[in-house]
DNA sequence: TTCTCTATATTGGTAATACCACTTCGTCAT
DNA sequence: ATGACGAAGTGGTATTACCAATATAGAGAA
């Protein structure tokens, strides 16, 4: 953290407050020389933090006028679409199944073995790590991805991984479907997946990869509904405390 | 040109001269005061033009040593990944032939004329302009993907068209398919694909799709081999040359 | 009142300078 | 030969000043 560039950190604490919402996208940050003041550096700093954010095409500098907070629509490319947690998974399913046949045919005895590491690392968690578990998983899906041989299949589901790291709405949604599952679960559709890929079964591979996310899919849409509803319920309530307040206030009035 | 900013024209000069050969992967240009010197701007400008540079990943900036031009395979950005014609047709079949297959459950009446209409420019396709047909292909595609309701399989499959036509070694080979092929093939394949949607016959439409291209790959095999078998036609011819030549001149001498 | 235009305040853009921390590399003592 | 040391060079940051583009309020015209 402190080998870095003192623009690097400034550009990283402005990016967080454009993600915490801060400032939305369409709207103007403050001028520079009350940034420099805020995060008590130079007014060259906050230069180079703000021309850095513009090169990776987050904000807009407008000469006379301000940097302004680009919306993601508007910003170019390898930028990821707003897709939902379903659609990922939906598409994750198909695709990865896909891969996962494709790499029971060519897959090496030493990576079948690394992926039965991977699976202890899962099953095995700490509940106290979560992110560990989180990363062999990772590794488990991108080790298969790339036992298909097949450097472009490889490239597409490292993408769909990073859709699911990156953006806000679908890390969300996983969150809540990981604090609800067991990890039982997710480690026995693990190995039926592996113990597939073991038979050198290309088709028993593309089902049970196929299972994997049909039911993690299914867990997502429970969990969602389950937080629609609560989030129905908090809307009475607080409906309820306001007019009922009100008119608890009418009547003393 | 010069109503940018000057920090934006100084790295695209630093750019041009990098692509030019003057400062090959791996070197060190020049230093900041050197640099601010030679273009006449004050160093802050350079420093700027640097940082820009940085952040879109073409050079690395150590701190008390210079700035360094990174290759091109070091290059942590967004870009393509290198891979070959072959595999990217594979995966092209094993992923737009799901989305073809989940696109005939959910596509529009307006969505199949549309794909109608660009069979037909397909198909019509004066030999002179190829690219029309180009586009065509690439539209029927995309609109398919966009047919699934699927925002990450259609990003997917714009990110595999992505590489079709940016990756120098793939355009290269589809070039050559592209003069061998008649082009009713193509217009027929696509046609069946799209009898299928019509039909509603996920199934179809996801076999339909494959055969496309299965036949795809196996022509870019067929033209790759002919490649082959003229460039090692070639060099013998070369060596023949070459050999019998010194030959010729070791008698007389 | 409403619109237009101008004066002015504000903001980003660039320059010049100074000093610090780090890297590099040659020197010198061991 | 090797290690420590230090001078020179390099990027990193701060400060100050001024310029140019923009925005905005207020004056003036309709």
């Amino acid at each position: 953290m402190s080998d870095k560039r003192l623009y690097h950190t400034v550009a990283d604490k402005i990016t967080k407050l454009i993600h915490d919402g801060a400032y939305p996208p369409g709207s103007r940050l403050p001028g520079e020389r009350e940034l420099a003041e805020r995060f008590g550096v130079s007014r060259v700093t906050i230069r180079e933090a703000e021309i850095a954010l513009q090169a990776l095409g987050q904000i807009i500098i407008k000469t006379g006028s301000g940097a302004y907070v680009l919306d993601a629509s508007e910003r170019e490319d390898g930028g990821l679409p707003n897709v939902s947690a379903f659609e990922l998974t939906e598409a994750r399913s198909l695709f990865e199944s896909e891969a996962a046949a494709l790499a029971a045919r060519n897959i090496s005895d030493q990576t079948l073995e690394h992926l039965d590491e991977l699976i202890d690392t899962m099953t095995n968690d700490d509940p106290r790590n979560e992110e560990a578990s989180q990363a062999a998983d990772r590794e488990f899906h991108l080790t298969i991805a790339a036992a298909s041989g097949n450097a472009a299949v490889q490239y597409i589901v490292e993408t769909l991984w990073k859709m699911r790291t990156e953006l806000p709405a679908v890390r969300e949604v996983h969150a809540a479907v990981c604090a609800e599952e067991t990890g039982t679960d997710r480690g026995a559709e693990h190995s039926d997946v592996l113990v597939a890929l073991r038979n050198r079964d290309s088709q028993g591979a593309r089902m049970a990869m196929q299972k994997h996310f049909t039911r993690l899919l299914t867990s997502m849409i429970d969990v969602t509904e389950e937080q629609a509803l609560e989030e129905l319920r908090r809307q009475a309530t607080e409906s309820r405390r306001r007019y009922l307040n009100n008119a608890a206030q009418g009547q003393t009035a």
